[in-house]
DNA sequence: GATATGGGTTTCCCAAAGGATACCGGTATC
DNA sequence: GATACCGGTATCCTTTGGGAAACCCATATC
């Protein structure tokens, strides 16, 4: 037999015929914008409302000014946020999510779904573990 | 007037009172193991069936085998991906998708969609400052 | 005997991400 | 007068992500 090379996979993986090239493709852009520790959360922080800049560090929390700030620049570069300074005294700054970036609604409700739900898995499992492991 | 706090942005933010705390802890939980540029493709990549090594780097292209190697070790390891070696000459290895991964399917269906959307947006808006241009 | 393929590993290197800390001007509060 | 808050900057530093290229063994093919 001339080296199946099938090997149990099924004939030929779609990709290998480029198949998923656009699918891949997409992904791989989606990420270029929203790479990053940063993005996705300042995102999701702000589709209660308009926040200010301490307010959106504090509720992501670690986060540093420096990185806060650079990281609302690029979401402002990428049409994802409207900076805006307010005329008060002290001055404020008000951030808020543009019409576009509610596009990303549903990305941001499945990933955070996932989040909470893999946390409690982990968490579970733990548990399992720590029985195994006083027994 | 006592500084009005509210500056035209709603009284408070909810996040501000922590309610968004679940939200953002999911998303960075979620992207702590789905961190960087790969994994998302290479799960992706993996969805439409088995594949191996080299099929897989040439699906989602530019990858380097050293990375790649690195990426599905980690995906092994969060229980994603399950690597089997078949005793075929010379051997062949396959990477599969576990069931778990398939809670990905949502997340990664909306963020290709999405990722497939903002490519077509931005060729769209290059071609009007195009025409601006030419004016 | 040379070359190709599969499935990687090793080494070297660079750029980017991101954290720590200090600091700024202006205002308000104690 | 000291302190705190706001919205950041500037500087320095470490970590990581990730690319390039070489190499590995084994088989198979020309």
């Amino acid at each position: 037999m001339k080296n199946d090379l099938t090997n149990g996979l099924g004939t030929k993986h779609p990709c290998a015929q480029n198949a998923c090239a656009e699918g891949v493709t997409g992904i791989r852009d989606a990420l270029y914008v929203l790479n990053g520790k940063w993005k996705l959360p300042l995102i999701f922080a702000l589709t209660e409302g308009p926040a200010r800049f301490k307010d959106i560090q504090r509720t992501v929390g670690d986060i540093t000014a420096k990185v806060l700030s650079k990281e609302l620049k690029d979401l402002e570069l990428n049409e994802f946020v409207i900076r805006t300074v307010l005329p008060t005294t002290p001055v404020t700054v008000s951030y808020e999510l543009t019409p576009y970036s509610l596009s990303l609604h549903k990305v941001i409700k499945e990933l955070k779904d996932w989040g909470i739900q893999h946390r409690q898995r982990i968490i579970a499992s733990r548990k399992v573990n720590n029985k195994l492991e006083s027994k």
